[in-house]
DNA sequence: ATACATCGTCGCAATAATTGGAACACGCCG
DNA sequence: CGGCGTGTTCCAATTATTGCGACGATGTAT
């Protein structure tokens, strides 16, 4: 299937060669050739610089814009990041949930500051131990939390927080105060606060943050600027459903 | 296929249904049902507000922002994108021929003045009558010129140059100057400039554009903007270069 | 220089996927 | 009700994808 190659290309964040892909999805280099001829046909995978390794191509690139045009949240998410970080002077993020345990950061605006935090867009950063993660983890299926608890949880700082019963209690406290704060359990002297948005139905659909260095931007910080997250995320969130609204009656 | 589902949904610019895809594409129902259920479940493609009427999906706004991320071009030129409307007060566009005849805009960034030329990032528009276009087409194989100038040429205005001599005396011109005017062509009481890019052999890759409404920026304010269109244009060249040449090194 | 990698490419037969036709359930409206 | 529009399911036939092996072209090390 030639989505898995482009999967595959996408997740690696470096270009790989015909073999790699092979190998890592368990196809003949054959089977991988004939897709991938079609795929950079199409121009959805091109080479790098001069032959050798393939990476992702500008037909994906022009898919995103078409797609971030069509769907509401970037645009409407984009001008309340401007605000947080007016604010804040801190970079701030948006964020959902795109797979088992995993968040991938859709937006960015970065802190006007030269010492900032660097997160860069389209990555993918574990779920349970940074700030928009588990403001998205909080409101996920029951199931799904169970999950990702039970799972074995890496340890990436010495503050990273791996006993299940203590991220459970972590998540508790999210769902009861509306946001999440995480202090340098990913990547470390980072601190970060989020607030989930939520789409029309109520359901929590992706998470604003906003994450600075610990030396400027403490927890003391991240906690005073709580409730202006959890305002833009509530302002993104109504936004989202009167849209919904207007194109009912249309 | 796959990505032809996708790739109907991007370029009709509003949300199908699952019957439309299939009358388009002359395929049944239920193949076209198999490929997008597949489409669903991995995101590319998600069903518009409330059940009825496919479009893109996050996913491939997602892959979009890691192409954006690993490709050159976009970052380099999206500097120098914020340069040209700080120094004209137009909107200023990247754009690269993505089709026979076609090209696409990929960056834009917006006028000051509430007035402004409105393009859609994502969108593509005929080479032939825009300025970005005539750009690229004048730098492209002598056989696809003459197929573009050879093929159909639709009138959108009473200004649109549809004769093809006329059309190859204007691309021969951009040639010349290196670089190309549009006057309401496409768009009526549209002005834009626009000079082409080149990749590190050469070749011409992308243009950059600067276009504004006609009351205030004319024919005049254009032309006497080349130079820093085509400065800019030439600067995005030489930094695509470089960027090759640090990698070679590599 | 000569082997030995690794890169991508090509044919061909077996396999697994996509496909079309027809019928189905559901919601909507005159 | 009965037509029209969604999307969905089943099954058999077609089609495309796959894996194997071998190839030429590069580049690296022996």
């Amino acid at each position: 299937m030639s989505l898995d190659v482009i999967e595959l290309i996408a997740s690696s964040h470096v270009p790989l060669s015909l073999g790699d892909i092979a190998t890592r999805l368990n196809m003949s280099k054959a089977a991988v050739h004939g897709v991938i001829s079609n795929l950079e046909a199409r121009r959805y995978v091109e080479r790098a610089p001069e032959r050798m390794s393939y990476r992702l191509g500008h037909r994906l690139w022009e898919l995103g814009l078409v797609a971030a045009e069509t769907i509401e949240l970037p645009k409407i998410a984009h001008r309340h990041l401007e605000r947080l970080v007016a604010l804040s002077e801190e970079s701030a993020q948006l964020a959902e949930y795109c797979a088992p345990g995993e968040v991938v950061y859709l937006d960015r605006i970065d802190s006007p500051n030269p010492v900032r935090a660097n997160i860069s867009v389209g990555r993918r950063a574990p779920a349970f131990c940074v700030a928009t993660g588990r403001a998205l983890l909080a409101f996920q299926q029951p199931a799904e939390i169970d999950r990702v608890c039970a799972g074995p949880l890496q340890s990436f700082t010495k503050k990273t927080i791996i006993k299940p019963a203590k991220l459970r209690r972590e998540l508790d406290l999210v769902r009861q105060r509306g946001f999440a704060i995480n202090h340098g359990e990913y990547r470390g002297e980072i601190v970060g606060i989020a607030a989930p948005i939520r789409d029309h139905q109520g359901q929590v659909i992706a998470a604003l943050s906003v994450s600075g260095p610990e030396y400027r931007f403490t927890v003391k910080h991240a906690t005073d600027l709580a409730p202006a997250v959890m305002d833009a995320a509530h302002a993104v969130s109504r936004e989202l459903g009167q849209h919904f609204i207007q194109k009912r009656r249309a």
